[in-house]
DNA sequence: CTGAAAGCGCTAACAG
DNA sequence: CTGTTAGCGCTTTCAG
């Protein structure tokens, strides 16, 4: 963490006394550190914003009594004069899944290494809750927000991005504001995937999908189709599930296909949750993967490789993702001049051993 | 999210236009709003802070002027006067371990269902780091931080909370200051770990455990021994491997363990994910498990069901370890009194598929 | 129930 | 290099 390193240095320990409502016991503020050190309030100022600009004598007198008095700068009466909060937003559905978690801890990194910080909202899956997130880190003068769109439309998403200027999506891109938007190549990576199943040899081939109404989704799953369907091979709709991304819909979605009874000889999970789940299933009903069953997933988060069979899967890179959302958010807070149309991530297919190459 | 839902609910999308620092433009601020509605400013504060004493036509013609003008209240003004941010820290060491994720998901939802919200740093694991996380929270005059302490010593964190008033502890107890800690007992999790390995007839024990410095793992160790010693079975120093709680240092001890030529019938980690490392080593290696090795976990993360087999291990009532974190911290925040020290929060034992009961 | 006025702690011209 | 001064936007007595 980098931040105010050349003020914070000095001042591990300063805090406020208290700020109980009973007892109003003052904290200390510049003012106090002014009289201290027999300079002005301006002077103090300067000491923890350009120290440059002050003589070194001044400057430790006023640092020892910084350190005498405990001193912590308030930074709220700093953001209110500066009009920057040094602070960045992030909201994202849920970090349960695995894949937020690192997607969290690369944002985290990459703001605090920007001497930002980060606050995050989390948990907020409906379009009402990630509207109130957003008004939410606006009112606390969020410098820029990072958002995951979730279920959010494409539609909804146009006004919110017409409205606030500062917000950057993540994993989605909105027509006419494609420079405050950083998605994965999801044609591509549905591509790789249908090719590599056919390489390997299947013909029978079922699909677990997100939710319909999930952008994402809809590309992976029209691009597969349409892969397979170039190669002579079609999609039927009974070997379709809509599940939700999330585990147990892989559970379900592997039972319903089953169920259907087509044949099918490999199954293409839109997430890696939904793989596990239905990797879970197969075991559970005793059917073996891959030798009697493929099953290819999307995201590649850490425990692709800790199931076993290892996953195979289509790798989202989420480490660049991150980091080019933060770079972009980090530029509109500064209001500099947008980088112009981000181009699409490309993923990569990580062949594991979920998939069996037929005979 | 529910957070002056009174106030949210009507301004979704009120907001700044710019706060570019080369184009200034002035953002509505209650004086607009006060004048558009023809009320001074005072009025339109209380209709945002306590309508029950505003008259319900001037609240109308404040909201309305509000509306029409997108406004946004500036909290930092707010708080620079009522001294409190409704904001709660929260100090992690890392999101990825899978452990943390769902503690981070659980500590926000709780937060927020408060009307705070919650800021978040991570990644945060040397004591120079958490040191430099408290301190940036506490200008950001955070009403309370809740810490994962990571590998901070004893003494380091005495030190800090007598300083900061406001931190709470997670997974760590010093002595004096027990109402700001919640553990889990690291105690009993142990000995339940000891009794079953033992109740299944193993004898060949092996331990890998997590930094030596590190006084859950070192609680968890001690514990182990002694009911293992106190049922006749000795565990032999050569079987007990110091691992970080992380994956491949679990790969690495199991290595070791087998490398040490002892006989050995069962391994109990300390993380799951330690765990995970070691099934994966055995997996390479070609030892079944449960068959030829049993393993044993401690945490319960989410993947503990998803690997194969299943993984047996303590659980670690994160949720509720979460939610007594927040309630406390809710409660320093509003300089409540302490509900007294907090009782040690009781893990249980999850028996899956990865131990072996031996004939 | 409403308004006037006095700051909260800090920064940023503008002089010197 | 340093001090003076005027606010940032909001809340909160204190009167009316």
């Amino acid at each position: 963490m980098v931040i105010d390193s050349h003020y914070n240095a000095c001042y591990w320990f300063s805090y406020r006394r208290c700020e109980s409502a009973f007892l109003p016991i003052p904290m200390t503020t510049i003012r106090t550190v002014a009289e201290r050190a027999g300079v002005s309030t301006a002077t103090v100022s300067r000491v923890m914003n350009t120290p440059q600009q002050v003589s070194e004598r001044t400057r430790s007198r006023v640092e020892t009594a910084m350190r005498e008095l405990n001193f912590s700068r308030n930074s709220f009466a700093a953001s209110l004069v500066t009009r920057r909060s040094d602070c960045i937003g992030l909201i994202v559905g849920g970090l349960s899944g695995s894949f937020f978690a690192p997607l969290v801890n690369i944002v985290e990194e990459t703001v605090s290494a920007a001497g930002s910080y980060l606050i995050v909202s989390c948990g907020k899956d409906s379009p009402a809750d990630v509207l109130a997130a957003v008004q939410f880190l606006r009112q606390r003068q969020c410098d820029a927000i990072i958002l995951f769109p979730g279920q959010l439309s494409d539609a909804a998403l146009q006004d919110l991005l017409g409205i606030h200027p500062n917000v950057v999506l993540i994993h989605r891109s909105i027509a006419g504001f494609e420079e405050r938007c950083v998605q994965v190549d999801n044609v591509t990576g549905a591509r790789l995937a249908a090719r590599y199943l056919i390489d390997c040899g299947h013909r029978d081939i079922g699909l677990i999908s997100g939710p319909a109404a999930n952008p994402e989704s809809a590309q992976r799953l029209a691009a597969f189709a349409e892969t397979l369907a170039a190669a002579g091979v079609v999609l039927a709709p009974e070997l379709v599930f809509e599940g939700d991304f999330r585990l147990a819909s892989g559970r379900q979605g592997m039972a319903e296909l089953l169920a259907s009874g087509r044949p099918l000889s490999a199954v293409f999970c839109l997430s890696d949750q939904m793989a596990f789940g239905a990797l879970d299933y197969c075991r559970a009903v005793g059917i073996a993967v891959p030798e009697r069953l493929s099953l290819l997933g999307f995201d590649d988060v850490e425990y692709a490789e800790l199931v076993h069979p290892k996953l195979s899967t289509v790798q989202q890179p989420i480490a660049l993702l991150a980091r080019t959302a933060v770079e972009i958010a980090l530029r509109l807070a500064l209001s500099k001049p947008s980088g112009g149309p981000q181009p699409l991530l490309t993923p990569q297919l990580m062949i594991r051993d979920s998939v069996r190459r037929l005979a």
